[in-house]
DNA sequence: CTGTATCCTTGGGGATACTG
DNA sequence: CAGTATCCCCAAGGATACAG
């Protein structure tokens, strides 16, 4: 993404601000981030139900991307019926912890 | 936005990160806060200098929006040729507190 | 149960020209 | 200088059906 134009800064340091917002940029990524944080070792189903109004379609990317991104850990069972768990790799707590402040500022808002 | 479906939680707090979310979720406004918290009180064709790719319409309606969300404020001196200048209020200070976590997320991203 | 495959819609954002 | 006014486009999401 774009960063800023600084004069007279040292450059060679960005901000790092866009870098987190584009991997927490789809529309529900914040939210799944935070229900695998509040319920751990999710299944795709339960997730669904955990964030209400999102599709399947849109989910499953959403899975995808962010474990591509190293944030969510997907596990497979090999077994009939399917069974996969979705979880928060270490980067993906760390990026929630790293969000806190910013929830904390939004539920300080009227 | 969409909130959690947190089965069996107190329910009546709110994660936040969505609120939150909706306040930045404009493509260049986590920069515009950035460049205003980095050089404050800047004009219109300042931002416009700092944040390089944007456009004015797209600058125009960003800082619209984040007036009215009450993290930006505009005054205008009535001069000829006109001259207005943008700064953070105490609200957006503070937001650009709370993004300071995830932009170091950002920075430690290889 | 855990997903693809298709098709379709929308609005956020880009380009450009113009105005007080 | 500090913005509107238009027009346009496309990728992110939604709806729905189907598959292993």
């Amino acid at each position: 993404m774009a960063t800023l134009n600084r004069p007279g800064a040292p450059e060679g340091h960005a901000c790092g601000i866009d870098t987190a917002m584009e991997v927490i940029g789809g529309k529900w990524k914040v939210l799944i981030l935070w229900a695998l944080h509040e319920y751990p070792h999710r299944r795709f189903g339960e997730l669904r139900r955990l964030v209400p109004g999102i599709t399947e379609k849109v989910l499953a990317s959403h899975l995808r991307e962010m474990e591509a991104d190293g944030i969510v850990r997907r596990v497979s069972y090999e077994e009939v019926p399917p069974r996969v768990e979705y979880s928060l790799t270490e980067d993906g707590q760390r990026l929630n912890t790293a969000l806190e402040p910013l929830a904390a500022w939004g539920r300080e808002r009227a």
